[in-house]
DNA sequence: GATGCAAGTTTTGTATACAACTTGTATAAC
DNA sequence: GTTATACAAGTTGTATACAAAACTTGCATC
């Protein structure tokens, strides 16, 4: 695979599951040395995750991971039900069939880590299982907000309630699955 | 002005207006050129463009203005009531004194250079409007996803319909005045 | 002790040279 | 006439060196 997307993969994952704090500070030259590439591509990884809404990036002042501040976890419950709630039915109708078998095969991996007990590799599973049905909703427009939601959902879901997760995941599973039919 | 946000102003600019047609190519070497940069600086322009949904970009294979094929424009129509309408409520909720100055100023701009005739810089003032409107609202979820429909609803706006966009424009100032009270 | 300034250090931004890839074209084989 | 292949030209991707901006530290002054 490529060392780019490699790297964005990487850092996408552990801002995350919080292993790279919200507000932190990404040293280009550090990150870059760290996944073997040379400063110039990796800006340009930074910059992507700074269009998907991972990083904040401000002229000579470098990256950061974008904050979590209480003004925005409330417009997330503001909001959540609303997208959440579309892209659900979207994704419901638009649907194709082998769409519908990767999320299964994404549920399935979810449930066997949920077992395990690691909560890191959860998160990252339920964020690519909303991801999926997001894909699956075949919407750009409402996938960009989806996509800013499923950041600040994956990493509440981890500051919060880490036991009481596991039932709440289990009724999304079965909801979604009553949506798919 | 920085040079940088200067391309990525003018480029975006003449995206909405379609001076840049979609699925145009944008050659690096040529556009960097254009405005005094060298190659670095406007990738990273470009990489930015593409986070806002303006451009897409290839591995290997550049940057192109996005396209507005047949099922966008089924999507847009599907997906704007649900945005605009929660925007607007928003904004109307949430919006500072001197934010509604600025969307007057702005409006008062729009129907100066609609009576000149001139539809770029109408639809340009257009697009400023409704992007005020989003950041009144305040709600960085809706606001990715508003941003990329009034990409294609300005070019859309231009392509159908010149002289009775008029009449419609008066219409959503009109709309959006009420909503302000 | 607090504040302002200045030199030094660190980090980000840009230009340029070169490497890797894609695409178009010409030629050869079938 | 069609397909395959090799080559050439052009464009994108990467590394590196250098320029510019921001942060740090120490010192002088109030």
């Amino acid at each position: 695979m490529d060392k780019k997307t490699e790297a964005f993969d990487a850092l996408k994952s552990e801002i995350l599951t919080l292993d790279l704090a919200p507000g932190e500070a990404l040293d280009e030259a550090r990150v870059a040395e760290r996944f073997g590439l040379s400063r110039t591509p990796l800006r340009e990884v930074l910059q992507r995750l700074a269009g998907a809404g991972f990083v904040d990036i401000q002229a000579h002042r470098g990256a950061k991971v974008v904050s979590m501040d209480l003004g925005i976890m409330r417009t997330f419950f503001q909001t959540a039900p609303l997208i959440y709630c579309s892209v659900a039915r979207l994704a419901a109708d638009n649907h194709s069939a082998d769409q519908l078998d990767r999320l299964e095969a994404i549920q399935h991996d979810f449930t066997r880590v949920i077992k395990l007990g690691d909560p890191a590799a959860a998160a990252t599973y339920n964020h690519h299982f909303h991801a999926q049905i997001g894909a699956m909703a075949d919407n750009p427009y409402l996938q960009a907000a989806l996509e800013r939601m499923l950041i600040d959902h994956t990493r509440l879901s981890q500051t919060f309630y880490r036991p009481a997760s596991e039932q709440e995941t289990e009724l999304v599973m079965t909801a979604s699955h009553h949506h798919d039919e």
